[in-house]
DNA sequence: TGCTTTACGTTGCACTTGCAACGCGAAGGA
DNA sequence: TCCTTCGCGTTGCAAGTGCAACGTAAAGCA
């Protein structure tokens, strides 16, 4: 046999071409040959690595998923129920060069996930974890007369994701973002002299 | 000439038709020939009416921030800053079948934008406005200790936004959304008690 | 030295896409 | 009555699409 590679990396790195071409043209350009070119291999490697466009598509959410999941585990954890969540948080909304790219990313796969049942599944269950451990954070803090737990989960991830979209659609800057996202931190986690 | 026919009620009935494809089958499946046969026309027609395609989506995306606008307007206002807010902000949640594929529609056109300057500007255009028009509300509310009044609009309309997107994708359901919505008010408008 | 397997590269095909170009019948005005 | 103009329908085309099929050089095992 050839060179012998890791079939792995070798996808990583096309789904990493895709997601930048996801990024800067939209999912529609997103084709075997536009894959392959921003990668710089020819189309047939695309098609040994994936063999159909669909399996890549799920492949790259797969990489963007592991790739915030192992972001908010690095390093160590805050210090508190709020600082946890926020960090948490922050994570998901584009305040640089790389979370804007997956945010972008992101947009594009929640559109592609409204035809796509697997990518759906996918996305749902991504969700939810999110949102469970933030209930959990909620939980613990024991937040005196705001909302449940539950409500305040789905509100934080919710606010975030839709704060994600303003920002990248240039409605308001990162900086007013994650104001209002200190702001509704405050409210969950009932500051003191609220 | 032949019958005399509007052209503004003809495009609207295409745009219908595309709104249609895109929120069952995705803004990918968008094709003059697919808007054609939804609407039960050719597609010669279509391309009588609009000269390009991004022609024909700018008017779609047109269509339904006016249909929004409207539903907007339709009816009295309610009692009180916060029923007022309230109004607004339901119209973006999915809770019956119109508003469904209208979020779907917004979420398809939301990615659509990151490539096409002149629709992320009529978005953006949209979203001032009813930044605007809720933070009027807030402040005329004149809630003692919450947030300030741009942020609590840029929050309410981002968690709105995202409730909408997990809505739509199964991670939550209506109701849920909806207690959410409603808990979220009373800590912009600060409720007593709180 | 074969022989097989891996890792691609190349070619081709059926199909869809946006769009231009042309055709053409039905309405009016002259 | 002619003749223009509008409202489409039809056809065609170059480009791009996903995918199958085949070729083929390199590397290990026998």
């Amino acid at each position: 046999m050839p060179k012998q590679v890791d079939p792995h990396s070798r996808r990583t790195l096309l789904a990493d071409a895709l997601l930048r071409v996801a990024a800067s043209r939209g999912l529609m350009d997103v084709s075997l040959r536009h894959v392959a070119a921003e990668a710089g291999v020819t189309a047939g490697m695309v098609q040994h690595y994936f063999r159909t466009k669909d399996e890549m598509m799920v492949f790259a959410l797969d990489v963007v998923a592991a790739r915030v999941q192992a972001r908010l585990e690095e390093g160590p954890a805050p210090d508190g129920p709020r600082a946890r969540v926020r960090a948490l948080l922050v994570q998901l909304l584009p305040v640089d060069a790389d979370r804007e790219l997956e945010g972008r990313v992101a947009i594009a796969f929640h559109a592609y996930a409204a035809t796509r049942p697997a990518v759906a599944a996918r996305l749902r269950e991504d969700a939810r974890r999110m949102r469970e451990a933030i209930a959990a954070e909620v939980a613990a803090a024991g937040a005196p007369g705001a909302l449940d737990p539950q409500r305040a989960a789905t509100g934080l991830v919710s606010l975030v994701e839709g704060l994600a979209i303003h920002v990248l659609g240039g409605h308001v800057d990162a900086d007013h973002a994650l104001a209002t996202l200190e702001g509704h931190l405050d409210l969950a986690f009932a500051l003191p002299r609220l």
